[in-house]
DNA sequence: GGTAATTTAGATACAAGCTAAATATATTGC
DNA sequence: GCAATATATTTAGCTTGTATCTAAATTACC
């Protein structure tokens, strides 16, 4: 049996360390005092932390400002202030077709961001890596961030991953692209990849940065190429036991009904209307919206359907999982505004529990928000064990 | 903004306290040595630490074994026990007919049960309370257990209890019993009265002591007088922004089907052939069965159409949760058995990832077994807080 | 311009809790 | 009875915290 680690002086020093820490991090810039209100420390021991943390480079020590707005009494403070240049973080967008890189610092302000795309869908592993990594160098290049610098990089790929971050062996495909892009990343560059399913990245950065701020319990609908749901309760992501949780592929069956008229049909069809991302025929999506402000009969029933199956799905997962609110995401949410009234409307017909529904404001950027969320994530959780890199 | 607590030398000891407790919970009895193995500390501290506890009450020293069965060189070690009859739990299910209230030892021994019936649907909440009240008195008398001795009272409901055991206001019925319940056991005895929906009892009691001790992702379908699903992510309870999470009686609508076919209809069907609690038509569960098993196409059709509907419903919450392990538990249970090779042999039909599937062994007691560990979870997460009374 | 008031910084004394190492104690085996 | 063994206890020292007192730096005021 192993150890339950021991909880030793050491750990206090941790605890309130990363209380401090979390503190400054959110406060920009912060004073002892403050931190003793916060903390419910002793000045000498917020003192104490402090010192800490600027030995190890996750704060710095601000000068006094030389400015007369703020003229306050007594002995000026000293002022602590988050180093957010102490690192940075990659989020990436791994699709069927494109990845995109972001690059950015511990604030999580993006300070550089580059794309590629993959020849074909059939190339070997080997060259989708050099894809993904020359989006990596392009992007820090652009920030002008050193790749020795990265203290964690986040990964969406559109496939089930478990809570540990590792990909299922029976998803053949990305999981020999992921051995492989995982460790390579690991050898060129000495990162630490944190891979998860891209829907619920979308859900870390919608609530993050997105229309889903501050709600505990949301769920976001990634629809593109495909259907998945990033769900989140009580502020955490659901995985289940393999990471398949809001996989939604195979609604359509369960639903009853053939599957022609299920949701990826309902996709399909939608990005067919020139919704999708493939859009180009001559029923476009602007179009079909034009005609049924116009009154058009045909375009309307086509809207009053599509509102009618999310508000099906959307209802089904009220009734599973209870959000607070469902946040529509992906390729198809420039279109999905005008679908929100009709689906609200329909939506206490279907569950007792209507959850608030929106449209996500991130647009092709959900996916990599998310990424650099959970890199942040992790980064901010272990930061006490991480050794920041000397500044070059 | 509230303190966030500091932490001082003595959330050390809380931490390790905590630690040892935890084993020694799980051992029965344990040595010095054996716990400086578990912990990671050393004799000085894990001596002190039990020492502590000791005068707590929550553990007690043991005299020698006499017995030459185990003859061990060197100085006889302490023997610490844990002290199970230090205080007692209370669970409780409380249906919309009866209520059972079962007694526990702090092994969740369960050493007393009483049951008592409501006389009629519209009696007011202080009856209710009454007989709610008779119950635990009952069962506290049958164990020989002190009501001053109670530490906590988990109690199940059949409505939403959102993560806070709070019932919404919109459940107006409910709402109002347990305001009254609550107050009322606190004023007459007390005690804590810990509320959960009934399903995510069931899913805790299943997880402890049914078929899915040691799954983390884990649903149970309680089907009796009613569906309801507890969702277990992670090793925890989902409950969704109101508690509503699992509440699946409208997924009858969200199937797309008319709702004289979904689960509530399933159920009602089910009940009427004799399968649920209001058994007694002529065509009862055991003759359906047995009809079936000789052959009988009128039988077979009903337990398909049947199964088929069970199929859907799990694999509709495999696609969004994922879980390693359904139950169904409940009323239903006793006849469900027949209908598991069906179901299961229908599963990969319709989701990706079917999750095995099983019927709960514990029958009418699933519920008040998921109260008592709900009570149990909470006395020992707050074990040190808590001030055991006095043995009397 | 000196002085009081105010606010923060730093220093000292002490308490809680842990480790480590030396010493004491109780039992078995010969 | 004595060695071997395993456990218990004691003592010194480290880390981290609190509490309290004194020093420093700035503003406000006369």
């Amino acid at each position: 049996m192993p150890h339950a680690a021991a909880a030793t002086p050491q750990l206090l020093r941790r605890v309130n360390a990363q209380a401090v820490l979390r503190h400054i991090r959110g406060a920009d810039v912060a004073t002892g005092t403050e931190l003793m209100a916060l903390t419910g420390l002793t000045r000498a021991s917020v003192i104490a932390v402090c010192e800490d943390l600027i030995g190890r480079g996750w704060i710095v020590e601000q000068d006094q400002p030389a400015d007369p707005a703020s003229p306050r009494k007594g002995r000026p403070a000293r002022r602590f202030a988050f180093n957010r240049g102490a690192g940075f973080v990659l989020g990436l967008d791994i699709g069927a077709a494109t990845t995109t890189a972001a690059v950015a610092d511990l604030r999580g302000t993006v300070i550089g961001r580059s794309s590629g795309s993959f020849r074909a869908a059939d190339i070997p592993a080997q060259e989708r890596i050099g894809v993904v990594d020359l989006a990596c160098c392009e992007a820090l290049e652009a920030a002008g961030a050193d790749p020795g610098r990265v203290l964690a990089v986040g990964a969406g790929i559109a496939a089930p991953v478990d809570r540990d971050g590792n990909v299922l062996v029976t998803q053949r495909f990305w999981s020999l692209f992921d051995v492989g892009l995982r460790s390579a990343l690991k050898e060129l560059h000495g990162w630490t990849v944190l891979l998860e399913n891209d829907a619920n990245l979308a859900a870390l950065g919608e609530r993050w940065r997105g229309s889903g701020v501050g709600v505990d319990d949301l769920v976001v609908l990634l629809a593109g190429e495909r259907l998945g749901a990033g769900v989140m309760e009580s502020g955490r992501l659901l995985h289940g036991r393999g990471g398949a949780a809001g996989e939604m592929g195979y609604l359509d069956m369960v639903e009853g009904v053939g599957s022609s008229d299920g949701i990826a049909a309902l996709v399909r069809q939608w990005s067919a209307a020139g919704g999708g991302p493939s859009a180009g025929g001559p029923a476009s999506a602007p179009r079909v919206f034009a005609d049924a402000a116009a009154g058009d009969p045909a375009a309307l029933a086509i809207l009053d359907r599509i509102s009618e199956r999310m508000a099906r799905v959307i209802a089904s997962i009220a009734s599973l999982i209870n959000p607070e609110q469902v946040v529509i995401g992906g390729a198809v949410a420039e279109s999905a505004g005008a679908l929100l009234p009709g689906i609200t409307a329909l939506l206490p017909r279907f569950t007792a529990t209507p959850p608030r529904v929106t449209v996500s404001p991130l647009g092709d950027a959900i996916v990599t928000a998310g990424a650099v969320r959970h890199a942040l994530d992790y980064v901010e959780a272990n930061a006490l064990e991480l050794a920041l890199p000397a500044r070059g």
